[in-house]
This record gives C-alpha cells, sequence and structure tokens, in this order.
DNA sequence: TCTTTGTGTGTGAATATTCACTTACTTAAA
DNA sequence: TTTAAGTAAGTGAATATTCACACACAAAGA
C-alpha cells in the first residue's frame, strides 16, 4: 500500500501544501510550483508526469500519515470517550500544523478536476472513519454513548460537525486557535453522545 | 434590499445553474453560458458587466429565494419540533428541485474566485441560521431541546449534519433521494436534541 | 406620413493573459 | 560515458473581456 516517494517529490508536495494555504487551488499552478521550489517550470516535470499526479500523491501522502497517526495515537486501554478525544485532538493539532491540508481535503474545486482526485479525498474521508467507527461502537456497546439513534446516525453527526468545524477556520484564513474551539466542540459533542 | 432583476439576467442565471448541475464550477464558462442562452458570449455582456456579477446575483437570487421560502414555510403555532422538520424538509424540497444549488452553495472552488463572492455564500449561510437559530432557542426555553450545551453548539452541530448530508448527496452525483435521506437525518438529529 | 434620432440587444473578430505541457539543450556527478 | 536533473524557449488551447458594427423598433419633429 505505502507509495515510495522521493525526496524531491516530497519536498514539491509540500511547496503545494505551502501554496494552497497561501492562495488556494486556483494558485496551485506549475508555474506557482516551479517558482516555490526555486526552478524552471519544465524540472517539475522530471518528477511528477503530470499536476494530477502531485495533487493526487498530496493527498495519498495524507491519507497515509494520517493513518499511522490515529494508529498510534489510540491506545486500545482508554476508554471511549478518551478516544474519541485523543481522535479529535491529534487530528486538530495536525490541522494546526498543515492548515494547507485543510484546502486539499475541505474543497471541491479540486474534486472536479478529475475522477481520481475525488476518490482520493473520499479515501481520506475514509480513513478517518475507519478509525472513528469503532470507537462509537465501542461507546454504544458500553453504553456511555446513546442508543437511541444507529452508529451510522451518530458518525454521520459526528463528521458533519468536525467537517464545518474545519471550513469555519478556514473561512476565517486560520485567524483563530483551531485546538481550543475543537476542544469545546469535542465536549459539546460527548455531552450530547452520552447516553441519556 | 430587494435587488431588481431583467427577465433576461434570470434567464441567464438559470442558464448558469443548469451549467452548474451538468458540469460544475470548471464547466460555467462565458462560452457555454453563450451557448445555453443560443446567443453570442459578448451579448452576456450586454447583460452583466462581469463573470463575478453574474454568479453573485445567482447567490443572491438565491439568498433572497430561500429567506421567503423559510418565513412563508414556519407558522408561529407549531412546535419547535414542527418547526424545525418544516425548515429542513422545505429546504431539502428546493434542493431537489434545484440541484444545482448545491454546488453553487457548496463550493469552496467559487468562494476562492473573489472576497465578494465568499461573502454572499456565507450571506445564504447566514439567512438559514437566521431561521434556525429562533426555533432552536425557543425549544431550549421550552425544554425539549436539551441545554446541556449552548445554542451556538446545538446550532453548530445541526448545520455540519446538513452540510455533510448535502456533500454526500452531491458526490454521488444527486442520485440518492435527498428528501428520503434528509427525513432520516431530521429524524436523528431531533432525537439527539431531545431533552435528557 | 415620412424621416430622423436614440436605444436595446445582438454579432464576429480580436485582445491579452494564463494554463499545462513539450522539446532540445546543458551540466555535473557517478 | 552514461545518466539524472536542471534550463530556455517554445506550443496550442482556453480564458474573460472589448471592439466596431448591425438590426429592429419606438418616439418625435417636419
Amino acid at each position: 500500500m505505502t507509495v515510495v516517494i522521493s525526496d524531491r517529490q516530497l519536498e514539491i508536495i509540500e511547496a503545494a501544501g505551502k501554496i494552497l494555504t497561501a492562495s488556494g487551488i486556483s494558485g496551485l499552478t506549475i508555474k506557482n510550483l516551479a517558482k516555490e521550489m526555486k526552478f524552471s517550470e519544465s524540472a517539475i516535470y522530471r518528477h511528477f508526469t503530470s499536476k494530477e499526479e502531485i495533487i493526487i500523491a498530496l493527498l495519498e501522502y495524507l491519507a497515509q500519515s494520517m493513518d499511522e497517526r490515529y494508529t498510534n495515537a489510540i491506545k486500545s486501554e482508554q476508554s471511549p470517550e478518551e478516544k474519541f478525544t485523543t481522535l479529535f485532538q491529534n487530528q486538530f493539532s495536525f490541522f494546526k500544523k498543515h492548515p494547507h491540508f485543510v484546502v486539499a481535503v475541505f474543497s471541491d474545486g479540486l474534486m472536479e478536476e478529475s475522477q481520481r482526485i475525488n476518490e482520493t479525498i473520499l479515501k481520506i474521508m475514509g480513513v478517518k472513519m475507519k478509525h472513528l467507527m469503532p470507537i462509537i461502537l465501542e461507546g454504544q456497546q458500553k453504553k456511555v454513548f446513546t442508543n437511541s439513534i444507529t452508529s451510522d446516525e451518530l458518525m454521520h453527526i459526528v463528521m458533519g460537525t468536525f467537517r464545518l468545524q474545519m471550513f469555519k477556520w478556514r473561512v476565517a484564513n486560520f485567524q483563530f486557535d483551531i485546538s481550543r474551539n475543537g476542544d469545546n466542540m469535542i465536549l459539546a459533542l460527548l455531552t450530547l453522545l452520552k447516553s441519556k
């Protein structure tokens, strides 16, 4: 599963991320990428065959590192509430460090460009859900999360709440502290989810 | 507040919507717009000074008609739960009839293009919240909605859940019945919001 | 009742700019 | 001497916008 990537390719991916943060999808051109890398446009094509490949590499890289982070963050001895909190805090602190990925993942401008990009973005959502679902199920089983609605519905509500938080952060140009706001969101969600 | 719009301008706005549905933001070019209108590209500029103005007119038109719809739909004798349900069913059936507006409102590709477009999209979100907030407050006051979290937090969760629903619908290319899925979502949300 | 003048709405061609990508070349290290 | 990694200078296609011009129609003056 793990895709091998050269050092140079990683540099380009990071440059792409930097551009995304600064000027969004529309700013992500080969020209800007070359400028950021401090070499010519044609040099980009020594490392990637097309722009689409760059975007996909970026997204794959994100999916992979997210998966690893989640796996390492969550300890099996934790309670469902703790796992839930850990998962989100982990994600908030990750995006705080790499705000450009917010633009990448939550941008539908990107999704239009190609079917493959579309699928890769959905894959990232899938990674998150893959880690979240067992937590919700365990919580419901142990009756610390409500069983009044299905786990899928719970998942939907949680994911939607999270995504909107990211959206607001992005619209606000990353000006507020996402960790702090995120903690509030986690608390509110947990309060609501707690079994009645 | 009401912006006056000519018949021709309205036709163009509708053509723009049609294109959005069929081919998304990237398909919304003056060329395609002219083709859809069955006249030349330059003729477009007889009715709008720029492409930006067309998009803004489209969004303003949407905001306006949404506001009217909400105002008419919600009756003061209804219970908070009924109002809540009415509001969302109203919105789902609207988007079912005009799927292209989903692309317009939930597209950040669009938001990047200009600050004014950005603001107009946020304004649409604001219209929704303007009608939703009193319902939530009333529900909390009457203790049919939970008071364990703040009304702002409730609002956030509800809006996020709704937006994700729209996102999924769009990604699925409007293939499933948004009214039916929406009803489930409303029920799940209401169950969760109900006072403990 | 002609004729002039103005206006709204269309056309086709041309504009400058941007885009992703290509080709032919150089350079330097292995 | 082969090869990886860079560059300069292009390509064609697409973009929004502007230009001079044309046609239909209406009001107003002769």
